[in-house]
DNA sequence: CACCAGAGTAGAACGCGTTCTACTCTGGTG
DNA sequence: CACCAGAGTAGAACGCGTTCTACTCTGGTG
C-alpha cells in the first residue's frame, strides 16, 4: 500500500524491523523535531545497523516520508469511522480540516521534520508525495455532499488543498500558529465553496 | 531593502562582494540546481574566502534566499513597468502570473533550488520569506481593478497566493510540468475571482 | 545436515555545510 | 605616520547524511 517497487513481501521479522525504523524516526522528530532525527540515532533506538535502515528507505527524507503515510493513513481511518459533521459544506470542510491541524498540532516538531522532508525535492520521495496528496484529496472529498458537480468539486477540493499545502508548508517554517491556518483555510473555503 | 538587520551600510567594495557572492550562487544554480550550488564552488567563483561568505548569509539557504529576493524585486519592477494586460481580472492574473512561470521556467534549476532553500524551515530565513510573500501579493493585488471591495480582494489574492506557491512547490519536486502549474492555477482563478 | 544467497552488523570512510584558527589587509582615528 | 578594529583569507576541523568494507547470521533448498 505505501510500496510502490516491486516489495518482494517482508518477513515478519522485517515488517517487525521495519516498524521500530519508523517508531525510532517518529519519536525522534517528537522530540526534537528534524534535526534530531540523526540515522546513527535512529538506527541505535531501532536496535538495528546503521545500514540496515538505507536497505528499507533510501533517505532520511523518504524515512520521515514513510512516517507522514502511516499518520495520514490512520487519519483516513479515523475520518470514515467518524464522517465530517455539520449543516454546511464549509462547516463540514472545517471539521475534517481542523481535525487534522489538531493531529499536527499535537507534534508540531515532529510535523514540521515530516513538512521539511516532503518539500525537500529528494526525487526519490515523488511517489510518497503523491500518495499523501491523494490521500488528503479522499479525505477532503468526504466534506462535500454527494449532489454536487463532481468537476466543481473535484477544482474546490484542489484549491483548498493547494491552501491547505501552502499554509500547513508557512506553519512549520514557523510563522503563524495553527489558529492562523485555520483562518486561511476558512477564509479560503468562504470564499470557494460557494 | 533586503536587509532587516541593522546592516551598518556596506562600503562599496563590500556590496560588490556581496554581489559576487549573490551572482556565483545564482550561476551554479542556473547550471545544477540546489546540489550545484556548494558553497566551496561559490567561495571560488566569487573569488572569496570559504568564510567571507559566512559572514554575509547566515547560511546556503539564506544565501539562495537572497537570490530569490533580487529576482522577485526585478519581477516586481517589471511588472510597474508594465501593467498586467487583460479585459478581465482573470484574464489579468494569469497575466501576471504567466510571467512569472515564465522567467522561473527559464532557469528551473536555479528556481527549484531557491523553492527549496524556501521551504527548508531554516528559522534565519523567516524574515526573508516573508519579504518574499509580501512581494507576491502585492504584484499579485495589481492585476485586480480599482473598485473591488478592499477586503474581498485581499482575501482573493491571498488564495491564489497559497495556490501559486503550493502548485510551484509541486512543480520544483518535480511532479507536473509549467503548464500544470498555469492549469492549477487558472482553475483557481475562475473559482475564486467571481 | 550441507550449502548458499542475501539480509544484517559494526564501524570506517567520504562529501559537503558550517565553524574555527591563525594570520594578513584595509581604512578610519589620534 | 602609528595604531587598531574588524573584515578578509587559506585551510584545518567538525558534524551528520550516505556509502562502503569485511564480516556474521538466517532461513530456504538439495
Amino acid at each position: 500500500m505505501s510500496d510502490t517497487s516491486a516489495s518482494p513481501v517482508l518477513t515478519k521479522s522485517q515488517a517487525a524491523r521495519r516498524d521500530r525504523v519508523i517508531r525510532a524516526a517518529l519519536e525522534l522528530g517528537a522530540e526534537g523535531g528534524y534535526d534530531a532525527v540523526q540515522m546513527r540515532d535512529v538506527a541505535t533506538r531501532a536496535e538495528v545497523a546503521l545500514g540496515t535502515i538505507y536497505r528499507y528507505f533510501p533517505s532520511k527524507d523518504a524515512l520521515l516520508l514513510a512516517v507522514m503515510v502511516q499518520w495520514l493513513g490512520d487519519l483516513e481511518q479515523r475520518v470514515t469511522r467518524h464522517p465530517p459533521a455539520g449543516a454546511t459544506t464549509v462547516e463540514r470542510i472545517m471539521d475534517v480540516l481542523t481535525r487534522a491541524l489538531r493531529a499536527m498540532d499535537r507534534d508540531p516538531r515532529l510535523t514540521a521534520a515530516v513538512i521539511g522532508a516532503m518539500t525537500a525535492g529528494d526525487p526519490a520521495s515523488v511517489g510518497a508525495i503523491n500518495e499523501v496528496t491523494r490521500a488528503m484529496a479522499r479525505i477532503m472529498q468526504s466534506a462535500f455532499p454527494a449532489e454536487v458537480d463532481p468537476a466543481l468539486e473535484a477544482s474546490a477540493a484542489k484549491a483548498l488543498g493547494h491552501v491547505w499545502w501552502s499554509a500547513t508548508i508557512s506553519w512549520a517554517n514557523g510563522m503563524g500558529d495553527v489558529d492562523w491556518v485555520a483562518g486561511e483555510l476558512r477564509e479560503a473555503a468562504d470564499l470557494i465553496a460557494d
